[in-house]
DNA sequence: ATTATCTATAGATCTATAGATAATGC
DNA sequence: ATTATCTATAGATCTATAGATAATGC
């Protein structure tokens, strides 16, 4: 517990012990998601964080970077397990579907229902090129999985990476229409759906689910 | 072609030749699916429009109309068929396949991907309540249909509804990332994908598909 | 001295309204 | 007279910066 340094804020100590930063990636977190990032001011984020409008200039250079550095967060997990399974030695099956059920599970979880910040229109704003870079890494991460899973023509992966994550996306939307979801019960069913896009047999994707299962546990207990 | 009443713009006459209101429609459409709703200022419409700012206020009380008129004419044709759908004597699961098929078809369809106004975190405006509305009876509609088919407990065709749902909006998404899609190749993949939803027979989806594909086809041609 | 906050504010918007104006219609 | 536009602007923001202030650290 680090004692405060510097000015004291007007509205009492922050209570919640996350420091400051996290305090306003959280309130923009929240609002970004639920009112939009063009119809959120910084006023509305400071509010929420419970300082002052300016005192976020100590942090942020502009607001755009708050997004930005969410978007960066939001991805890095999904990037990093996408990393770890190309380099796996499991059938590429059994790996494709892993990522997809621990991506559905990491946009399933949280608070705030994250991925909505993948959806705001104000991401063509230049300022965000850094996230479209490593964004697309994760899209040639599944492309790659997918192109090495049997019958799969490498002219195809491309379109194929693109429906799968956006079925795996799909859960936005659905946690938007459904704050409760289940998600032990919805993920493995994406994940298996995801699967059927590339056409694989019944059999190709029971035997993937069992031996994914396990695979997609070792990967999300560690962290 | 009637000819220009009122005063002439000082830019000109206009040439889209579709009326003031449909060109204030479109550039609105435009900048919110592509800029964001907040993030459009109705200066940008009206620049985009080939009118000034305040000229757009003789046509739309306030900027969330604009929101409002969009929705709703995007929504209208889906709700049509939708309900259109439910009167046919077809077997539910026929007619559901024909409602995600034209409901894809109608989100790929338009030189501007009008769904990414769905994705809007700014549909939570009370403002648009008449919307929310609407879109709850095309829900439901989707949730009857679903009913209807064999071995569907009512109690989870609320949840089934949601997911297919999902999934066909999921060609939102898939239109940002590839502008070229191939949706008469997609549409039936989706509407495929539907039905494995509700955990139907391969052979029920089959047979569904080479129905509801005629189906279809008589519903899209008279309008 | 360093730090994190604050107050104050410049300057740029942004939305919506008021009222003038330039067409056509009668 | 009616209509669709315009110009002008009020009043409310909104973002980002400048500089003061109230803590802790040394």
């Amino acid at each position: 517990m680090t004692i405060s340094r510097g000015r004291p804020r007007a509205s009492g100590p922050p209570q919640s012990g996350l420091g400051t930063e996290e305090d306003i990636l959280r309130a923009a977190a929240k609002l970004f998601c639920t009112v939009g990032y063009g119809s959120t001011s910084t006023h509305a984020i400071a509010r929420e964080a419970g300082l002052r409008q300016s005192s976020m200039y100590h942090y942020f250079t502009a607001k755009h970077e708050i997004l930005l550095v969410l978007l960066l967060g939001t991805l890095a997990p999904s990037i990093e397990i996408a990393k770890t399974l190309l380099r796996s030695t499991e059938p590429a099956a059994v790996r494709l579907w892993a990522l997809c059920l621990l991506d559905v599970r990491l946009l399933a979880s949280g608070p705030v229902n994250l991925g909505s910040l993948y959806l705001l229109p104000e991401l063509g704003d230049p300022n965000l090129a850094e996230f479209h870079m490593r964004r697309a890494e994760l899209r040639d991460a599944y492309r790659e999985l997918i192109a090495q899973c049997d019958g799969i023509r490498e002219s195809e992966a491309s379109r194929v990476a693109d429906m799968v994550l956006a079925l795996v996306e799909s859960v936005i939307m659905l946690r938007r229409a459904e704050s409760n979801l289940d998600i032990a019960d919805l993920a493995p069913r994406i994940a298996d759906a995801a699967l059927r896009i590339l056409d694989l047999s019944p059999e190709v994707v029971h035997a993937a689910r069992t031996r994914a299962a396990v695979l997609a546990e070792t990967l999300s207990e560690p962290r």
